[in-house]
DNA sequence: CATTTCACCTGGTGGC
DNA sequence: TGCCACCAGGTGAAAT
């Protein structure tokens, strides 16, 4: 579930809670951990690598929350539908589905909850440079000139293609259909077929909504909270996403919902036109009454 | 090679 | 109340 705007402010809320002195925090030890999330799995027995380490940085990239150890070592979280990544007393309560906890030098865990289980510890051991060949460029900073180049390269809708991590990283169901409705874009339009104007509104549309975002702590539908346990609130801010049958806050047309390479797609038929330009939604005044 | 489908998991919801 | 089908923020492997 968790999205980039998600990602990043459960590292936002890390970094508070882990440097809050001037000594980086250390794990002391391994209290629990289940084998089965960690990539690779017979690659490093992951609890004695920990001890002791060093916690000197935590990034975000993508949808990975990355943790900087001494020595560069580097490993990342990713927390799939459903994780938490949280740092709490120790004598709080643990939730089921507790597959991680790190006892941490002043006696506060870092844990990771995760019911269905689709989120990963991957370890990435001593490198100068996370793996990022394998995963596209970050939505806030990518430019409209290159985003329209890698959108060429694709016949597929462009809802497909936003979705796709090696296209652009940091983008999940929400936040793909949110900067598609604020582009005016129609889901399945096909990637290469969108003129320069359309590439330009919808990198600028997809930073506005992933910023508004970040500002609003992230949408939490169910499970997803930051590092200090706290929700989010942008769910409340949403314009299409799971708004089927309800009105276009824009044109008040009931919003449609699709199924487009299995996930659930929602957008305004009437502000997103599949042919044509489209109506730009920031340009639309509401047409109430009879004027 | 590009694209689509499916499997991986658990839990909540709504219909009968 | 109980049972069951369906749905969910993601992604990588397998199939087409």
């Amino acid at each position: 579930m968790p999205e980039l705007p998600e990602v990043q402010t459960v590292v936002d809320s890390l970094r508070r809670l882990l440097f809050q002195t001037k000594r980086p925090p250390a794990i002391k030890r391994v209290l629990h951990l289940r084998d089965d999330i960690v990539k690779p799995p017979a690659g490093c027995d992951l609890r004695r690598t920990l001890a002791g380490c060093r916690i000197l940085d935590v990034t975000r990239r993508a949808k990975r929350i990355i943790f900087t150890l001494d020595d560069n070592r580097q490993f990342f979280i990713h927390l799939g539908m459903t994780g938490r990544l949280t740092v709490e007393t120790a004598d709080a309560t643990v939730r089921p589905h507790t597959h991680f906890i790190g006892e941490l030098s002043d006696r506060r865990q870092l844990r990771f909850v995760d019911p269905r289980r689709f989120g990963r510890i991957t370890w990435l051991g001593a490198c100068d440079r996370t793996d990022d060949g394998k995963i596209g460029p970050e939505p806030l900073t990518i430019r409209a000139s290159e985003l329209e180049d890698r959108l060429k390269k694709t016949k597929r809708a462009i809802k497909t293609a936003l979705l796709d991590q090696k296209l652009i990283a940091g983008i999940g169901n929400i936040y793909a259909d949110e900067a598609m409705f604020s582009a005016g874009i129609h889901p399945l339009k096909l990637a290469n077929e969108l003129s320069g104007d359309e590439v330009r509104r919808l990198t600028i549309a997809m930073k506005k909504v992933l910023r508004r975002a970040i500002k609003h702590k992230g949408s939490t539908l169910r499970d997803y909270v930051n590092a200090e346990g706290q929700r989010g609130g942008f769910q409340l801010l949403h314009r299409v996403y799971a708004r089927e049958g309800e009105p276009c806050v824009v044109c008040k047309s009931p919003i449609s919902r699709i199924v487009l390479g299995g996930r659930s797609t929602h957008f305004c038929a009437n502000c997103q036109r599949e042919r044509g330009a489209g109506v730009s939604t920031a340009k639309v005044k509401r047409g109430r009454g009879a004027t």
